[in-house]
DNA sequence: CAGCGTGGTGAGAGCGCTCTCGCGTGCCGA
DNA sequence: TCGGCACGCGAGAGCGCTCTCACCACGCTG
């Protein structure tokens, strides 16, 4: 732990290089309009004293931060049970890396953290927020569409407020499901269970109505909700066993809950994928690999949808993100999945 | 997506209240020296007007931010394919909140990142950081050495940089490696193997000399060299079984190395633990409940280690942080394990 | 009653930067 | 040759805050 020492101002680089403030700033924004020598002269004193710009100056003026804040909330730990969210941040991190942002990392610690953080992004510290809320009754997103900064949610936000453009990046949970479903038919399966993640998540409910997309008519016992843990899997692969001993195929909501099922399903004689076949979702390779047999699942590109938050933050910010053709407002993006065949079906 | 509108400053709060600038802020900042009618009438302007300080302007005078980077120097995918860090962070970030600092996350992305992080770090923007770099070789926690930034570490840094004092916290991955020897010493096992993390790190260096502690005159052929991921594990173990068939314990570094023992083990027609004993590290839930049988691991407690270096950060900082007696410098800390008995061992 | 603290308050000087504005220089066409 | 017009550069005014310092009332002591 050492103190750390004074630095030298523009002020000073100024002085060294033989010319004013506004031309050491104006290098070191860019150096346009500055002739070659000077902007020479200047860099090497920047050089040769080691000069940084303070930030804390430059945006009491800029009123701009290069700052994003990512707010995660999530009451349970559960999130943090799986790499789901550590590979969205690092999507994340990259993108604002490259354009020179910074990562301020917001995690809410219980209910009432809530106003701590719509505070802090209300009292514009940063430029814009990444947000992932995961819950459907969560208040965090009204409070932050209202501290009125520039927002990019992950995930659906499943939130019924007011008729303001939300923008999201998802993944097509949905139609991923669907997918799913449609592989266990193709391979002649009749009785295809579903086990669901918590329902108060879109993701989770957007599965179902993809499961049920394709089994229109399907018997309600086939259905057995569950939590997203692997407990919960288990839990509802007994239920559903005992409720249709006749199950032949089931796709649960992710990964951890097949694993979870799988067990149960050894557990009771049958055969994967023989006697029945599975399917996940998310394609976490650690735990997807490593089941017995290795998971057939859904695959989102995880990495990418962080990105994306990320591109779409900056890009509504109007910085010097990608511009890519089209539009200057953002609007929502949902990534493709793709269906991953390993040995459960 | 919406625009932030203009914020109330001090001044338009004094003007309010009908007192100075210095007043208000005296208020704001605990208030202390101020008639209690003087506070009161300057907390309901604040009030009214939603007034949130501006930390630019703050900064820019007492050169502090109240932000902690947390840097994560981690070449390689790995540490986002597992809830370590998850854990660290949420335990970080706990004691962060606690004490209103904002976590501002750092993540390098490959080999010349160093010198943009070392630069932010160098560049004043935070008031300290907390450095997670897992490899020996690892230039970063020089680097930040020289930046002249009060730093704590995430793990003993395995770095022969100069005399001065380097603060860390880590597991006692050596004594706890040697509980898990014991234990499969006090079940009767004579063959006991270890299959080693990736050695560039300093936590798979300590549990391989707790394994050696024990096993003093261990045949060099009952160590396999892996790399922390669950195919190493895999590869290991395989070397292992041939080079000693007799093998009837393994002590893997990690639980994903284990996991991916066991399943050789499994194809390999040997019980666990009947003909081998398998112990594990880190006590990752979802992956040490989840096998088959159920893992015997050493735990160590994650949240509390990022709590830990929050707070001796913090208490370097000399804040407002908890004092608890003693020194004022801060000095490392090694947070002891505890071997989790189930179903391999 | 003069003198002197003492506690509460306001005035004002910056913190280090950006950015507007205006001035000086060199170069063009008339 | 001279007026104009770029262009390059410097002076200076803030951004919103903190913090020192001087000031003013008190109430106290000598």
């Amino acid at each position: 732990m050492t103190d750390t020492a004074p630095r030298p101002t523009l002020e000073a680089v100024a002085a060294r290089a033989g010319v004013s403030r506004a031309t050491v700033s104006r290098v070191v924004n860019g150096g346009d309009g500055v002739r070659d020598v000077l902007v020479e002269r200047v860099r090497k004193a920047v050089d040769e004293l080691g000069y940084v710009p303070n930030q804390a100056a430059r945006s009491l003026v800029t009123r701009r931060h290069d700052a994003i804040a990512v707010v995660v909330a999530e009451p349970e730990t559960r999130v943090f049970a799986d790499p789901f969210f550590a590979l969205q941040l690092r999507g994340i991190s990259k993108e604002l890396t490259a354009h020179d942002n910074q990562l301020v990392l917001l995690l809410t610690e219980g209910r009432d953290d809530h106003a701590r953080v719509a505070r802090y992004l209300a009292g514009g510290h940063v430029d814009g927020a990444l947000v992932f809320s995961l819950h459907l009754d969560d208040p965090l997103p009204e409070l932050i569409q209202r501290a009125g900064i520039p927002t990019v949610f992950g995930g659906r936000p499943g939130w019924s407020g007011d008729r303001r453009e939300v923008v999201y990046v998802d993944s097509d949970n949905r139609g991923g499901a669907r997918d799913a479903v449609r592989h266990l038919a193709g391979l002649g399966r009749t009785w295809i269970a579903h086990i669901t993640g918590a329902l108060d998540q879109t993701s989770a409910a957007d599965r179902l109505d993809g499961y049920r997309d394709v089994m229109v008519d399907a018997d309600p016992r086939l259905i057995a909700e569950a939590d997203f843990t692997p407990a919960g899997g288990e839990r509802a692969m007994r239920e559903l066993l005992e409720r249709c001993p006749d199950v032949d195929a089931v796709f649960a909501a992710n990964d951890l809950m097949a694993s979870g099922a799988l067990r149960v399903l050894r557990g009771s004689g049958r055969r994967v994928p023989d006697d029945v076949a599975v399917i996940g979702f998310d394609d976490m390779r650690p735990v997807a690999e490593q089941t017995d047999p290795p998971l057939t699942t859904v695959r989102q590109d995880i990495e990418e949808m962080g990105r994306l938050m990320a591109r779409l933050l900056l890009r509504g910010l109007d910085r010097d993100a990608p511009r890519e053709g089209v539009g200057a407002t953002p609007s929502s993006v949902v990534l493709p999945t793709t269906l991953v065949r390993r040995g459960s079906a």
